[in-house]
DNA sequence: ACAGTATATACTATAATTGGTATGTATTTG
DNA sequence: CAAATACATACCAATTATAGTATATACTGT
């Protein structure tokens, strides 16, 4: 994949923050459009076309849709995230809220019966 | 300034080259157009967006205007083209590309007279 | 003052991106 | 099979980005 293509990708703040979102572990459409607070058809809109990119891959479970990062992952998100999840700007300080809110839903859901896809359940203390 | 101004920047490929050559070093308009082979009209107005998010600066010498990078760059940047520069998609070996045409252009332009500013000659030797 | 070189800007056409509304599909549950 | 949930797609309007042509500006050397 060529570098432009990953920038493009990322230039867009609600891309950037679902890929930081699952790089810490698959999510379903719904959770992530809980954590990011967007409407779901922009949500749909932007995973298909970055799952069409060749960045993620969607499997179904249940009526949920499961969404991950292609593995392995372009180093040049790694590096990116990597830096990002470190610095101070408005949008990294983002990426970091994203991620404990993302913690924080996944112990809450994980408790309600059938509310939790179990990919994402699984992710609890496995770190 | 805020990531997404930056991947937003240098997703554009010929943008990218422009700041890896400066990178290296300053650079006036017309030796840029001539190691990235683009009309002149691209190359101004791709210069004068990036001179406006506040990446380059550019101060004239002659007829020549010279641009550089903002000092200090952008950690994003830095970050960025070390990772691009060690890669290998074909944009990344563009980059490669660009910097030793850099040189020999550099090396060139230095032994004629009246042909390189100053500041572009003295980039000789000074590694 | 004039010609030449280097660079910038105005203007215009066109293409690409984004966002919203409405509607469609897949699956589960009662 | 009807209703509910989760998600995707078609369509359209609006904005933004890009590219080219023509023209303008700044400076140098004569």
């Amino acid at each position: 994949m060529e570098a432009s293509e990953i920038y493009k990708c990322i230039a867009d703040p609600q891309r950037l923050r679902i890929i930081n979102l699952l790089e810490a572990g698959p999510l379903c459409v719904c959770h992530m459009q809980e954590i990011l607070e967007v409407p779901q058809v922009k949500m749909s809109k932007q995973l298909s076309s970055m799952k069409q990119l060749g960045l993620l891959e969607a499997h179904r479970e249940g009526t949920w849709m499961i969404y991950n990062l292609i593995d392995p992952i372009e180093g040049l998100i790694t590096a990116n995230l990597c830096y990002l999840r470190e610095a101070t700007c408005a949008e990294c300080k983002q990426l970091q809220r994203d991620l404990s809110k993302r913690e924080k839903l996944i112990l809450k859901i994980a408790k309600i019966e059938n509310d939790c896809p179990q990919e994402v359940c699984q992710q609890i203390g496995s770190r």
